[in-house]
DNA sequence: CGAGCCGTTGAGGGGATTCAAGCTCAGTGG
DNA sequence: CCACTGAGCTTGAATCCCCTCAACGGCTCG
């Protein structure tokens, strides 16, 4: 099943292999940013940089992990289904993020994880973390830390998307995609899916993107899925639900 | 402020300090099951046990990360505050689960930990974990692990006890009580907390614990926060809140 | 006893869902 | 060219679930 290529301001990537972590746009936000010259040297040459369009896979739950991501540039979901058959999306990862850490412990991967936008990663084996993980001890510390940040991410998300009135949800949500904001430019989900996210039916979900419309918090933009969003009103509209 | 002692069936430690990690209960499960008889010896004198009654604070949002902790015995909330000041309860601790690690990094703890029952722990300073990660390999890779696991416990947390209607929610929170179980007697959280874990006003806590009561998936024992469940009855009821 | 905490139950209202219809837009094939 | 189709989104009306507000009972403790 191939999706229509969504245009998405993306900075290319120079090749699949070409790039060199030293000069990574990420480097200072990303795993190997611990290690010095001699091994980002070494180790440019085992990663490979992919790059994957909006709705595609990154990896399946329950694949036999073998390698770790870092995220580039564009968004990623979690997504996972419930006992009775309804997806869930449980996370987002954004530019730095690292994603699908299970693959360094040789475990499968625990949810899907899917490019929400066109997305550019960077492929991390398993035994090349591994490796290097056994000679510098910089590294393990910031592996530790970057599954301290997944918890932190994950508990913030129930204690903030998952409870109180749904207008408030939908606030806290713009939040976030306000972070991952490209120029300008933030990822506006499909209906269905910011449905998934704050446990809404589509109907709600659309409702409540109409009247943050109307109030001029969010601005629609072409192509679909992208939008523009009012800090300011944002803020005031936060302000006004908490209460 | 001093809580009322409840009586709860816990097997009384030797000492604060006499145990001996070799022959501890819940080495298998605990952080420091994987090394071996010569570390565990050099270990076992630095390590303090401790006990908690319940509604005794383990640690506090914000203070710094000293020494994470093993749970011997009892169960362990963990508490956020969210924007507009409403407590949530975002996670339980149990038996061999260790809390408290991103005192690993030094970092200062993320969240409120509280006794939900009288509870025994044993106390794991930064430094001595440090000291035995550098050595043992084994050991890192079980932090790993414990991180992984907590990633995967908090998403569990928010896709299903965070969704779905509050009467199904309430279900899956009594699976997850019953798992904590200490020989038939689970631990039943007080209305308020039951609130907090859900999402749900207290009121309808109540009366979703008496319906649950009046239809035999629950029988309240004393002293009170005890109770013992039915657990066909529980899957049944999950079966048909399910469709 | 009175006060306060914890739990329970009822009545009423509001917010989200359900059910349903209709819209725009892109792609397809006559 | 245009009818037809399906996906994504929107809107309305009716329903239902959970919240709000309120009152009350049991219990412990000062």
């Amino acid at each position: 099943m191939l999706m229509p290529v969504t245009v998405w301001r993306t900075p290319q990537p120079s090749g699949t292999q070409g790039h060199t972590c030293e000069r990574c746009e990420v480097r200072s936000d990303a795993l190997f940013g611990a290690l010095d010259g001699a091994a980002l040297e070494r180790l440019h040459t085992d990663i490979a940089a992919s790059q994957l369009q909006a709705e595609q896979a990154v990896y399946g739950r329950g694949s036999p992990g073998v390698a770790a991501y870092t995220v580039r540039e564009g968004i990623v979901r979690f997504e996972r289904c419930t006992q009775d058959g309804r997806r869930r999306i449980v996370r987002l990862a954004g530019r730095g993020d690292l994603v699908g850490l299970e693959a360094v412990l040789a475990q499968p991967y625990a949810e899907d994880a899917v490019a929400c936008t066109p997305v550019q990663l960077c492929r991390l084996p398993r035994l090349l973390v591994d490796a290097l993980a056994g000679e510098h001890a910089a590294l393990r510390q910031e592996l530790m830390r970057r599954w301290q940040r997944a918890v932190e991410q994950a508990v913030a998300w129930s204690a903030e998307l998952a409870v109180g009135p749904a207008p408030l949800r939908m606030l806290r949500l713009l939040v976030l995609l306000q972070r991952h904001a490209d120029d300008g430019r933030v990822w506006l989900p499909r209906r269905d899916q910011i449905a998934d996210m704050l446990d809404l039916t589509v109907e709600t979900a659309s409702r409540l993107v109409s009247r943050l419309r109307r109030e001029g918090v969010i601005t629609e933009l072409l192509p679909p899925r992208h939008m523009r969003l009012d800090g300011a009103a944002l803020v005031r509209a936060l302000a006004q639900a908490e209460r």
